[in-house]
DNA sequence: GATGAATGAGATTTCATTCAT
DNA sequence: CATGAATGAAATCTCATTCAT
């Protein structure tokens, strides 16, 4: 008899959110190629083979994560967006949230891209449209910084790369704290280097 | 023959330069775990085997290709550092150089650093040795800053983070270049965040 | 109820000869060790779990189709034993029955008696009784030779060669039919070379 | 220092043929899906790992082992069809050949064609290109019996499907042989069924 | 020094089979 | 009866490393 099938169809999205947030934790951990589909069903606590009954491949499973965290990020940039208030604090609020790790996973495409991208193990189509997606996410951030100029409190400058030192920023101060070579970072700090003169 | 002996000692060491070079361009096209063995031999056009003459293993490779770019990215700062002329002038010469890739496998570092503190090829000993000069590294640059501030010339604030923050933009400029997705910057865009207001 | 039990019995009945004639289509399609316990239930439409409440084991639903087709061609062989008239009549009426795949899946053993006779998923025991049942059955059709030998219809030589070599002429041509390397045969060419000259 | 390139070279072709030749044996034995690579490499006596040195995969290797039989016997073929004298001595001498065995591996192709048309490890292509190569050596076959047609010695009939027939009672016979199924053919007995009446 | 055959540990992936629901 | 999650043995394939030549 067919159990109830709701239930089911939760606890499976259940099982793929807990196999894609035990291997971000690895990854973090051990490095993308490093991190063995058998480690992760370890540390799940399941057997190897389980993990094909949710992810096809070892390939898959990293391109959920993958979309999963540009995904999170775009919904908390799409969120930042929104917010009432001057462009700098809008930038504060994100950049208070990203080292906040409250979505500690959506950092993890900060700390890996560059992994993902000479990674043998993803293929090229999957690649590129990391490469798409990233670009979509600077895009925003760079509209932010644009807002900001025209507000007259953010430096002069194109916003594209002041986004992409910011994430950059963010992305060093995440990295640096997990590889034990203390500099500590706060909102402040890192939003000053962008604030007009 | 004394002269024998010493122009083999000249052609091991040119050997071991060629498959650190070899070495390095892969890993920057493949990533580190991707980077086989055989591939290196095969670009150098030696045999597998031939590398294990050169270097102990795999590991002892990597160490390798870690203190040569180590000590040339050390080499840089100090000659740096001992120019004459403001803090400023210097951090940008030393901007300048690391953008025009002089140096380019110094860069090396500045874009696997997370790849090899996260590889499992990496023994954890190596690893600390690792982070112990990329922070003295980064003392040296902190020390920059701290000169401009004194001379009025830098942004106040932690004298370290803005080291971080300056190779995390280096580092970005490179690695993003390498992946087309084009944002363009010239030592002057990337110092004018560190500029006192 | 007695009723629903017999009812019972005769669904469980159909159920079986649905799994067996879709495991007899996947076969004749893929191959034997090539054809999936899942591959077979999903084309039946259940799950794969529910394949074992009717067989005990792949090897298990494996004999059962081997069983059920060499009955299936003993049946036939039977039936064209008792009918009236000479051998080669006889004769005639199989060789067209068999072309005609009227009972398509009896040709399946045709096909698959080597693969079954390696394969890997198949016991000794299993093999033996195989063996020797093709031999009945072979020593059938030789009955019919021989009966038309003394008729002075049939070639003489060996009655059980000449079935073996009736039966290869069989497979050769459902087989090359399948794999489309048309030579088109029909009954009265395959009797041809049986017939005394 | 380089070694003998031309023994390395002879070694290295050595060793493929001691591989392709242990495979044949196994795949008669247990088939071609149950033949494992490692079966193949224990019974060379190496390691699994060295197997791939050679071929660069499984299907690799069936498909050399393939070629070398598909063109085994159809050089066979070709030295028959020149020898002198009537087309039945022709087809005589490739029968007891084929018997003989003394090309054992040559009769793989016949016994297991169908084997490798239904075999997940094979490609496509291959299968494609075998049917081809299959079908021209029927077609040498046919040119035999159509000049033994021509001479008055072989029965009418598509010389396409005597050709098929033949091969089909060559393969009984060695599969037959093999299973332990006893039939003795011979090859006049054979071919007393293709012979003029 | 130089080669590449050889090894073997280990990774990915598949699938028959079991079993809780 | 029915489902499909779960297991784990086994197969393919890779690659760092060794070593005879």
């Amino acid at each position: 008899m067919p159990r109830n099938v709701e239930r089911d169809q939760e606890a499976r999205k259940e099982r793929c959110e807990q196999i894609l947030s035990v291997a971000v934790q690895l990854i973090a951990q051990k490095g993308l190629e490093a991190t063995k589909i058998s480690d992760i069903a370890a540390k799940v606590g399941i057997s190897h083979g389980l993990v094909y009954n949710y992810f096809q491949s070892k390939e898959e499973l990293f391109a959920s994560l993958l979309n999963k965290n540009l995904d999170s990020l775009r919904h908390h940039l799409e969120q930042v967006v929104k917010l009432p208030g001057p462009a700098l604090e809008k930038l504060t609020a994100l950049v208070e949230n990203m080292l906040r790790n409250q979505w500690d996973d959506a950092l993890f495409h900060q700390m890996f891209i560059d992994q993902i991208l000479t990674s043998d193990s993803i293929g090229e189509e999957l690649k590129q449209s990391v490469r798409e997606r990233i670009s979509d996410n600077l895009d925003i951030i760079a509209a932010l910084f644009r807002e900001g100029q025209k507000e007259g409190s953010i430096l002069d400058g194109d916003p594209r790369q002041h986004s992409l030192v910011l994430m950059s920023c963010i992305r060093s101060a995440t990295l640096f704290k997990r590889r034990e070579l203390y500099v500590r970072f706060d909102a402040q700090s890192i939003l000053r280097y962008f604030v007009a003169r």
